[in-house]
DNA sequence: TTGTTTTTAGCACGAACGTGCTTCCACAGC
DNA sequence: GCTGTGGAAGCACGTTCGTGCTAAAAACAA
Protein backbone atom coordinates (compact mmCIF):
# COMPACT_ATOMS: atom_id res chain seq x y z
CA UNK A 1 0.00 0.00 0.00
CA UNK A 2 0.64 3.25 -0.78
CA UNK A 3 1.22 6.48 1.31
CA UNK A 4 -1.87 7.02 3.34
CA UNK A 5 -3.33 10.44 3.16
CA UNK A 6 -6.93 11.17 4.49
CA UNK A 7 -8.18 12.12 0.94
CA UNK A 8 -11.63 13.63 2.42
CA UNK A 9 -9.60 15.97 5.05
CA UNK A 10 -7.10 17.51 1.48
CA UNK A 11 -10.40 17.96 -0.65
CA UNK A 12 -11.77 19.97 2.48
CA UNK A 13 -8.16 22.24 2.76
CA UNK A 14 -8.05 22.81 -0.48
CA UNK A 15 -11.49 23.67 -0.41
CA UNK A 16 -10.79 26.24 2.76
CA UNK A 17 -8.22 27.73 0.36
CA UNK A 18 -10.49 28.57 -2.13
CA UNK A 19 -13.03 30.00 0.24
CA UNK A 20 -10.54 32.60 1.91
CA UNK A 21 -9.33 33.64 -1.75
CA UNK A 22 -12.81 34.34 -2.98
CA UNK A 23 -13.65 36.02 0.65
CA UNK A 24 -10.56 38.76 -0.20
CA UNK A 25 -9.70 38.56 -3.88
CA UNK A 26 -12.85 36.87 -5.78
CA UNK A 27 -13.77 34.55 -7.62
CA UNK A 28 -12.00 35.15 -10.88
CA UNK A 29 -8.55 34.90 -8.68
CA UNK A 30 -9.46 31.12 -7.96
CA UNK A 31 -7.23 29.80 -10.10
CA UNK A 32 -5.25 26.46 -9.84
CA UNK A 33 -2.37 28.12 -9.05
CA UNK A 34 -3.60 30.58 -6.66
CA UNK A 35 -5.85 28.26 -4.51
CA UNK A 36 -2.56 25.12 -4.69
CA UNK A 37 -0.31 28.49 -3.21
CA UNK A 38 -2.77 29.58 -0.12
CA UNK A 39 -2.94 25.72 0.17
CA UNK A 40 0.26 25.25 0.23
CA UNK A 41 0.79 23.22 -2.18
CA UNK A 42 1.40 22.41 -5.86
CA UNK A 43 -0.82 22.81 -8.90
CA UNK A 44 -0.29 19.14 -9.60
CA UNK A 45 -1.06 18.12 -6.46
CA UNK A 46 -4.30 19.81 -6.38
CA UNK A 47 -5.10 18.65 -9.68
CA UNK A 48 -4.54 15.24 -7.99
CA UNK A 49 -7.49 15.65 -5.99
CA UNK A 50 -10.26 17.49 -8.47
CA UNK A 51 -9.30 16.70 -12.26
CA UNK A 52 -10.30 20.19 -13.34
CA UNK A 53 -10.79 24.01 -12.56
CA UNK A 54 -14.45 23.46 -13.05
CA UNK A 55 -14.88 20.28 -10.51
CA UNK A 56 -12.82 22.04 -7.88
CA UNK A 57 -14.77 25.21 -8.42
CA UNK A 58 -18.13 23.38 -8.27
CA UNK A 59 -17.22 21.21 -5.50
CA UNK A 60 -16.21 24.11 -3.38
CA UNK A 61 -19.75 25.51 -4.27
CA UNK A 62 -21.34 22.78 -3.00
CA UNK A 63 -19.80 22.50 0.25
CA UNK A 64 -20.33 26.06 1.41
CA UNK A 65 -24.07 25.61 0.30
CA UNK A 66 -23.56 22.44 2.67
CA UNK A 67 -22.24 24.52 5.42
CA UNK A 68 -25.17 27.00 4.95
CA UNK A 69 -27.56 24.43 5.40
CA UNK A 70 -26.39 22.97 8.38
CA UNK A 71 -26.56 26.07 9.99
CA UNK A 72 -30.00 26.92 8.94
CA UNK A 73 -31.57 23.16 9.73
CA UNK A 74 -30.23 23.64 12.87
CA UNK A 75 -31.47 26.90 13.98
CA UNK A 76 -35.19 26.20 12.19
CA UNK A 77 -34.94 23.11 14.82
CA UNK A 78 -35.00 25.63 16.90
CA UNK A 79 -37.58 27.64 16.09
CA UNK A 80 -40.11 24.58 15.57
CA UNK A 81 -39.47 23.31 18.85
CA UNK A 82 -40.45 26.51 20.56
CA UNK A 83 -43.52 27.35 20.97
CA UNK A 84 -45.71 29.75 18.34
CA UNK A 85 -45.66 33.07 19.21
CA UNK A 86 -43.39 32.58 22.34
CA UNK A 87 -40.76 34.74 23.37
CA UNK A 88 -38.40 31.55 22.66
CA UNK A 89 -39.66 31.41 19.68
CA UNK A 90 -38.98 34.79 19.19
CA UNK A 91 -35.27 34.98 20.03
CA UNK A 92 -34.73 31.30 18.15
CA UNK A 93 -36.44 33.28 14.75
CA UNK A 94 -34.01 35.84 15.31
CA UNK A 95 -30.99 33.55 15.26
CA UNK A 96 -31.90 31.91 12.11
CA UNK A 97 -32.32 35.09 10.26
CA UNK A 98 -28.80 36.00 11.67
CA UNK A 99 -27.45 32.83 9.98
CA UNK A 100 -28.13 34.70 6.61
CA UNK A 101 -25.76 37.42 7.92
CA UNK A 102 -22.16 38.06 7.38
CA UNK A 103 -22.01 38.57 11.51
CA UNK A 104 -18.89 37.24 12.23
CA UNK A 105 -15.56 36.14 10.19
CA UNK A 106 -16.99 32.67 9.27
CA UNK A 107 -20.22 34.16 8.81
CA UNK A 108 -18.78 36.57 5.85
CA UNK A 109 -16.67 34.51 4.30
CA UNK A 110 -19.18 31.76 3.84
CA UNK A 111 -22.06 34.90 2.50
CA UNK A 112 -19.40 35.89 0.57
CA UNK A 113 -18.66 32.77 -1.52
CA UNK A 114 -22.34 31.69 -1.51
CA UNK A 115 -23.23 35.14 -3.58
CA UNK A 116 -20.32 34.73 -5.56
CA UNK A 117 -21.08 30.91 -6.92
CA UNK A 118 -24.42 32.03 -7.02
CA UNK A 119 -23.85 35.10 -9.62
CA UNK A 120 -21.10 32.97 -11.43
CA UNK A 121 -23.79 30.42 -11.75
CA UNK A 122 -25.52 32.49 -14.17
CA UNK A 123 -23.02 32.43 -16.45
CA UNK A 124 -21.22 29.14 -15.79
CA UNK A 125 -22.99 25.77 -16.52
CA UNK A 126 -21.39 24.10 -14.32
CA UNK A 127 -22.26 25.43 -11.25
CA UNK A 128 -26.07 25.69 -12.06
CA UNK A 129 -27.18 22.42 -10.73
CA UNK A 130 -25.52 23.74 -7.13
CA UNK A 131 -26.98 27.06 -7.43
CA UNK A 132 -30.47 25.10 -8.08
CA UNK A 133 -29.61 22.72 -4.78
CA UNK A 134 -29.10 26.34 -3.06
CA UNK A 135 -32.11 27.74 -3.76
CA UNK A 136 -34.59 24.85 -3.32
CA UNK A 137 -32.83 24.40 0.31
CA UNK A 138 -32.97 28.05 1.43
CA UNK A 139 -36.03 28.39 0.06
CA UNK A 140 -37.56 25.66 2.14
CA UNK A 141 -36.28 26.50 5.13
CA UNK A 142 -37.41 29.85 4.80
CA UNK A 143 -41.06 28.21 4.00
CA UNK A 144 -41.15 26.11 6.80
CA UNK A 145 -40.15 29.25 9.15
CA UNK A 146 -42.89 31.29 7.82
CA UNK A 147 -44.97 28.06 8.77
CA UNK A 148 -44.04 27.95 11.80
CA UNK A 149 -44.87 31.83 12.50
CA UNK A 150 -48.78 31.35 10.65
CA UNK A 151 -49.33 28.18 13.16
CA UNK A 152 -52.69 26.90 11.19
CA UNK A 153 -52.42 29.12 7.87
CA UNK A 154 -53.84 27.06 4.84
CA UNK A 155 -53.21 29.85 2.41
CA UNK A 156 -50.78 28.25 0.27
CA UNK A 157 -50.50 30.94 -1.98
CA UNK A 158 -50.27 33.87 0.35
CA UNK A 159 -47.68 31.78 2.67
CA UNK A 160 -45.20 31.27 -0.61
CA UNK A 161 -44.70 35.52 -1.59
CA UNK A 162 -44.31 36.42 2.28
CA UNK A 163 -41.67 33.29 1.94
CA UNK A 164 -40.39 34.81 -1.31
CA UNK A 165 -40.70 37.93 0.49
CA UNK A 166 -38.64 37.25 3.63
CA UNK A 167 -35.69 35.75 1.42
CA UNK A 168 -35.32 38.26 -0.75
CA UNK A 169 -35.41 40.72 1.75
CA UNK A 170 -32.65 38.30 3.38
CA UNK A 171 -30.43 38.21 0.52
CA UNK A 172 -30.76 41.85 0.36
CA UNK A 173 -29.94 42.44 3.57
CA UNK A 174 -26.64 40.13 2.79
CA UNK A 175 -25.74 41.87 -0.65
CA UNK A 176 -25.52 45.25 1.03
CA UNK A 177 -23.36 43.95 4.35
CA UNK A 178 -21.35 42.74 1.43
CA UNK A 179 -20.96 45.71 -0.98
CA UNK A 180 -21.62 48.80 1.54
CA UNK A 181 -20.68 47.97 5.16
CA UNK A 182 -20.09 50.79 6.05
CA UNK A 183 -23.78 51.75 5.48
CA UNK A 184 -25.16 48.38 6.01
CA UNK A 185 -24.29 47.64 9.85
CA UNK A 186 -24.86 45.04 12.14
CA UNK A 187 -27.08 47.31 14.20
CA UNK A 188 -29.36 48.27 10.75
CA UNK A 189 -29.53 45.04 9.57
CA UNK A 190 -31.14 44.40 12.99
CA UNK A 191 -33.25 47.14 13.41
CA UNK A 192 -34.94 45.79 9.83
CA UNK A 193 -35.24 42.13 10.98
CA UNK A 194 -37.14 43.54 13.52
CA UNK A 195 -39.39 45.50 11.63
CA UNK A 196 -39.99 42.56 8.86
CA UNK A 197 -40.81 40.74 11.67
CA UNK A 198 -43.39 43.50 13.31
CA UNK A 199 -45.01 43.71 9.97
CA UNK A 200 -45.33 39.67 9.78
CA UNK A 201 -46.88 39.90 13.01
CA UNK A 202 -49.08 42.85 12.13
CA UNK A 203 -50.66 41.84 8.66
CA UNK A 204 -50.99 37.98 9.14
CA UNK A 205 -51.29 36.30 5.92
CA UNK A 206 -54.87 35.84 5.55
CA UNK A 207 -56.47 38.79 4.61
CA UNK B 1 -8.38 69.11 -39.11
CA UNK B 2 -8.53 65.16 -38.85
CA UNK B 3 -11.50 63.19 -39.97
CA UNK B 4 -14.41 64.29 -37.26
CA UNK B 5 -16.22 61.63 -35.23
CA UNK B 6 -18.76 62.26 -32.71
CA UNK B 7 -16.63 60.93 -30.13
CA UNK B 8 -19.19 60.87 -27.07
CA UNK B 9 -21.53 58.89 -29.83
CA UNK B 10 -18.47 56.29 -30.07
CA UNK B 11 -18.07 56.01 -26.61
CA UNK B 12 -21.59 55.34 -26.25
CA UNK B 13 -21.53 53.00 -28.35
CA UNK B 14 -18.31 51.11 -26.96
CA UNK B 15 -20.08 51.15 -23.69
CA UNK B 16 -23.41 49.28 -25.17
CA UNK B 17 -21.45 46.86 -26.64
CA UNK B 18 -19.81 46.43 -22.71
CA UNK B 19 -23.45 46.27 -21.97
CA UNK B 20 -24.35 43.08 -24.26
CA UNK B 21 -21.43 41.04 -23.06
CA UNK B 22 -21.72 41.63 -19.43
CA UNK B 23 -25.46 40.79 -19.93
CA UNK B 24 -24.79 37.68 -21.96
CA UNK B 25 -21.41 36.41 -20.68
CA UNK B 26 -20.91 38.25 -17.66
CA UNK B 27 -18.27 40.89 -16.24
CA UNK B 28 -14.63 38.80 -16.92
CA UNK B 29 -15.35 38.29 -20.69
CA UNK B 30 -15.43 42.24 -20.83
CA UNK B 31 -12.27 42.13 -22.54
CA UNK B 32 -11.00 44.85 -24.22
CA UNK B 33 -10.50 42.38 -27.25
CA UNK B 34 -14.09 40.77 -26.79
CA UNK B 35 -15.74 44.32 -26.02
CA UNK B 36 -13.58 45.59 -29.34
CA UNK B 37 -15.25 42.51 -31.23
CA UNK B 38 -18.42 43.16 -29.85
CA UNK B 39 -18.46 46.71 -31.29
CA UNK B 40 -16.82 46.08 -34.88
CA UNK B 41 -13.84 47.80 -34.09
CA UNK B 42 -10.08 47.17 -33.30
CA UNK B 43 -8.43 47.48 -29.88
CA UNK B 44 -6.14 49.83 -30.58
CA UNK B 45 -9.73 52.13 -31.65
CA UNK B 46 -11.37 51.44 -28.35
CA UNK B 47 -8.12 52.40 -26.68
CA UNK B 48 -8.18 55.49 -28.14
CA UNK B 49 -11.30 56.48 -26.40
CA UNK B 50 -10.57 54.89 -23.46
CA UNK B 51 -6.79 54.88 -22.11
CA UNK B 52 -7.70 51.62 -20.40
CA UNK B 53 -9.56 48.72 -19.47
CA UNK B 54 -10.30 49.74 -16.59
CA UNK B 55 -11.01 53.09 -17.55
CA UNK B 56 -13.59 51.31 -19.96
CA UNK B 57 -14.96 49.54 -17.30
CA UNK B 58 -15.74 52.51 -14.62
CA UNK B 59 -16.91 54.84 -17.58
CA UNK B 60 -19.34 51.82 -18.52
CA UNK B 61 -20.60 51.27 -14.97
CA UNK B 62 -21.46 55.17 -13.93
CA UNK B 63 -23.20 55.22 -17.54
CA UNK B 64 -25.58 52.14 -16.21
CA UNK B 65 -25.91 54.19 -13.43
CA UNK B 66 -26.98 56.81 -14.85
CA UNK B 67 -29.73 54.76 -16.73
CA UNK B 68 -30.90 53.91 -13.64
CA UNK B 69 -30.67 56.59 -12.00
CA UNK B 70 -33.00 58.56 -14.91
CA UNK B 71 -35.90 55.93 -14.60
CA UNK B 72 -35.92 56.30 -11.30
CA UNK B 73 -36.23 60.35 -10.84
CA UNK B 74 -38.52 60.23 -13.56
CA UNK B 75 -41.07 57.60 -11.84
CA UNK B 76 -40.26 59.08 -8.21
CA UNK B 77 -41.28 62.56 -10.03
CA UNK B 78 -44.57 61.11 -10.52
CA UNK B 79 -45.26 58.99 -7.36
CA UNK B 80 -44.68 63.08 -5.64
CA UNK B 81 -46.97 64.40 -8.21
CA UNK B 82 -49.73 62.32 -6.91
CA UNK B 83 -51.90 62.92 -3.59
CA UNK B 84 -50.94 60.62 -0.60
CA UNK B 85 -52.75 57.46 -0.34
CA UNK B 86 -54.51 58.34 -3.85
CA UNK B 87 -55.30 55.18 -6.35
CA UNK B 88 -52.47 57.25 -8.56
CA UNK B 89 -50.37 57.67 -6.38
CA UNK B 90 -50.51 53.52 -5.57
CA UNK B 91 -49.76 52.99 -9.42
CA UNK B 92 -47.13 55.37 -9.63
CA UNK B 93 -45.46 53.49 -6.57
CA UNK B 94 -45.62 50.21 -8.50
CA UNK B 95 -44.44 51.97 -11.32
CA UNK B 96 -41.31 53.09 -9.82
CA UNK B 97 -40.53 49.81 -7.79
CA UNK B 98 -40.48 47.95 -10.93
CA UNK B 99 -38.16 50.27 -12.49
CA UNK B 100 -35.45 48.07 -10.59
CA UNK B 101 -36.69 44.42 -11.88
CA UNK B 102 -36.03 43.25 -14.92
CA UNK B 103 -39.34 43.32 -16.65
CA UNK B 104 -38.46 43.71 -19.90
CA UNK B 105 -35.04 43.22 -22.50
CA UNK B 106 -33.24 46.60 -21.06
CA UNK B 107 -34.29 46.70 -17.81
CA UNK B 108 -32.96 43.48 -17.58
CA UNK B 109 -29.85 44.51 -19.07
CA UNK B 110 -29.33 47.23 -17.26
CA UNK B 111 -30.37 45.09 -14.09
CA UNK B 112 -27.67 42.36 -14.98
CA UNK B 113 -24.55 44.88 -15.83
CA UNK B 114 -26.09 46.94 -12.33
CA UNK B 115 -25.00 43.64 -10.37
CA UNK B 116 -21.81 42.53 -12.11
CA UNK B 117 -20.53 45.75 -11.76
CA UNK B 118 -21.42 46.21 -7.50
CA UNK B 119 -20.47 42.72 -6.69
CA UNK B 120 -17.19 43.59 -8.71
CA UNK B 121 -16.72 46.82 -6.76
CA UNK B 122 -15.76 44.68 -3.76
CA UNK B 123 -12.71 43.73 -5.06
CA UNK B 124 -11.96 46.33 -7.80
CA UNK B 125 -10.82 49.60 -5.90
CA UNK B 126 -11.17 51.43 -9.43
CA UNK B 127 -14.55 50.74 -9.39
CA UNK B 128 -15.26 51.77 -5.88
CA UNK B 129 -16.21 55.41 -6.05
CA UNK B 130 -18.94 55.13 -8.63
CA UNK B 131 -20.68 51.88 -6.18
CA UNK B 132 -20.27 54.44 -3.30
CA UNK B 133 -22.44 56.68 -6.06
CA UNK B 134 -24.63 54.47 -7.19
CA UNK B 135 -25.94 53.57 -3.24
CA UNK B 136 -26.28 57.02 -2.46
CA UNK B 137 -28.32 58.05 -5.25
CA UNK B 138 -30.69 54.75 -5.48
CA UNK B 139 -31.10 54.95 -1.32
CA UNK B 140 -31.51 58.80 -1.33
CA UNK B 141 -34.57 58.02 -4.07
CA UNK B 142 -36.45 55.10 -1.71
CA UNK B 143 -35.90 57.64 0.88
CA UNK B 144 -38.18 59.80 -0.57
CA UNK B 145 -40.31 56.90 -1.68
CA UNK B 146 -40.86 56.36 2.14
CA UNK B 147 -41.41 59.55 2.72
CA UNK B 148 -43.85 60.11 0.35
CA UNK B 149 -45.85 57.04 1.84
CA UNK B 150 -45.67 58.42 4.78
CA UNK B 151 -46.31 61.74 4.70
CA UNK B 152 -46.09 64.07 7.94
CA UNK B 153 -44.41 61.13 9.41
CA UNK B 154 -40.91 63.29 11.62
CA UNK B 155 -39.56 59.87 13.32
CA UNK B 156 -36.19 60.01 10.70
CA UNK B 157 -34.99 56.46 12.88
CA UNK B 158 -38.37 54.67 11.48
CA UNK B 159 -38.10 55.78 8.18
CA UNK B 160 -34.93 55.19 7.62
CA UNK B 161 -34.96 51.76 8.71
CA UNK B 162 -37.38 51.15 6.07
CA UNK B 163 -36.14 52.45 3.20
CA UNK B 164 -33.33 50.18 3.77
CA UNK B 165 -35.67 47.35 3.74
CA UNK B 166 -37.60 47.85 0.93
CA UNK B 167 -34.19 48.83 -0.62
CA UNK B 168 -33.23 45.14 0.64
CA UNK B 169 -36.33 43.79 -0.65
CA UNK B 170 -35.75 45.37 -4.26
CA UNK B 171 -32.11 43.93 -4.15
CA UNK B 172 -32.80 41.09 -3.76
CA UNK B 173 -36.29 40.37 -5.66
CA UNK B 174 -33.85 41.68 -8.19
CA UNK B 175 -30.97 39.13 -7.76
CA UNK B 176 -33.60 36.10 -7.91
CA UNK B 177 -35.23 37.33 -11.04
CA UNK B 178 -31.47 37.31 -12.48
CA UNK B 179 -30.49 34.33 -11.06
CA UNK B 180 -33.65 31.75 -10.54
CA UNK B 181 -35.78 33.22 -13.54
CA UNK B 182 -38.12 29.95 -13.53
CA UNK B 183 -38.69 30.49 -9.47
CA UNK B 184 -38.98 34.35 -9.17
CA UNK B 185 -41.29 34.97 -11.88
CA UNK B 186 -43.21 38.47 -12.88
CA UNK B 187 -46.07 37.68 -11.22
CA UNK B 188 -44.09 36.67 -7.99
CA UNK B 189 -42.30 40.06 -7.76
CA UNK B 190 -45.07 41.45 -8.30
CA UNK B 191 -47.34 39.57 -5.65
CA UNK B 192 -44.30 40.15 -3.28
CA UNK B 193 -44.22 44.12 -3.77
CA UNK B 194 -47.77 43.85 -3.49
CA UNK B 195 -47.35 41.99 -0.07
CA UNK B 196 -44.60 44.33 0.76
CA UNK B 197 -46.80 47.96 -0.12
CA UNK B 198 -49.82 46.36 1.97
CA UNK B 199 -47.36 45.57 5.07
CA UNK B 200 -46.10 49.03 4.57
CA UNK B 201 -49.48 50.91 4.78
CA UNK B 202 -50.98 48.18 7.67
CA UNK B 203 -48.05 48.95 10.02
CA UNK B 204 -46.93 52.71 9.67
CA UNK B 205 -43.72 54.17 11.23
CA UNK B 206 -45.17 55.53 14.27
CA UNK B 207 -45.63 52.95 16.72
C1' DT C 1 15.48 -5.26 0.57
C1' DT C 2 12.31 -4.83 -3.46
C1' DG C 3 8.05 -3.59 -5.68
C1' DT C 4 3.57 -1.18 -6.06
C1' DT C 5 0.78 2.59 -5.75
C1' DT C 6 -0.52 6.98 -3.95
C1' DT C 7 1.03 11.53 -3.50
C1' DT C 8 3.62 15.49 -4.85
C1' DA C 9 5.92 18.27 -8.02
C1' DG C 10 6.95 20.22 -12.28
C1' DC C 11 7.39 21.10 -17.44
C1' DA C 12 5.35 22.64 -21.75
C1' DC C 13 1.91 24.01 -24.80
C1' DG C 14 -1.82 26.95 -26.59
C1' DA C 15 -4.94 30.52 -25.52
C1' DA C 16 -6.32 34.92 -23.69
C1' DC C 17 -5.29 39.05 -21.37
C1' DG C 18 -3.58 44.37 -20.87
C1' DT C 19 -0.71 47.51 -22.79
C1' DG C 20 3.29 50.24 -25.06
C1' DC C 21 4.20 51.45 -29.43
C1' DT C 22 4.04 52.00 -34.41
C1' DT C 23 1.73 52.34 -38.66
C1' DC C 24 -1.85 53.59 -42.06
C1' DC C 25 -5.77 56.51 -43.44
C1' DA C 26 -8.94 60.43 -44.12
C1' DC C 27 -9.80 65.01 -44.17
C1' DA C 28 -9.73 70.19 -42.62
C1' DG C 29 -6.71 74.11 -43.08
C1' DC C 30 -3.05 76.32 -45.58
C1' DG D 1 -1.62 70.84 -54.35
C1' DC D 2 0.67 69.81 -49.28
C1' DT D 3 0.56 69.19 -44.25
C1' DG D 4 -0.79 67.98 -39.75
C1' DT D 5 -3.95 65.92 -36.63
C1' DG D 6 -7.44 62.75 -35.01
C1' DG D 7 -9.29 58.18 -35.91
C1' DA D 8 -8.51 53.20 -36.81
C1' DA D 9 -5.77 49.17 -36.85
C1' DG D 10 -2.36 46.08 -35.58
C1' DC D 11 2.12 44.14 -33.79
C1' DA D 12 4.80 42.47 -29.90
C1' DC D 13 5.90 41.67 -25.26
C1' DG D 14 5.18 39.84 -20.75
C1' DT D 15 1.83 37.66 -17.73
C1' DT D 16 -1.59 34.44 -16.37
C1' DC D 17 -4.53 30.75 -17.17
C1' DG D 18 -6.08 25.47 -17.74
C1' DT D 19 -4.40 21.23 -18.83
C1' DG D 20 -1.91 17.00 -20.81
C1' DC D 21 1.90 14.73 -19.51
C1' DT D 22 6.05 13.05 -17.09
C1' DA D 23 8.76 12.01 -13.20
C1' DA D 24 10.43 12.05 -8.52
C1' DA D 25 9.24 11.04 -3.73
C1' DA D 26 7.05 8.59 -0.13
C1' DA D 27 5.00 4.75 2.35
C1' DC D 28 3.56 0.25 3.04
C1' DA D 29 3.23 -5.10 1.56
C1' DA D 30 5.97 -8.71 0.39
Amino acid sequence: MPKIVDAEARRQEVVHAVFRIIASDGLERASLREVADEAGLAVGSVRHYFASSDELLAFSFGAVIDRIAGRLEAALGAVEAEPPGSQEQHVAVLNLLGQFLPLDEELAVDACVWMAFRHAARIKPVLAAEAERSHRTVAAVVGRLIMALNPGESAQEGLVTEAERLLATLDGLCMHSLLQPEWMTAEMCSDVLAAHLRSLEASPVSR
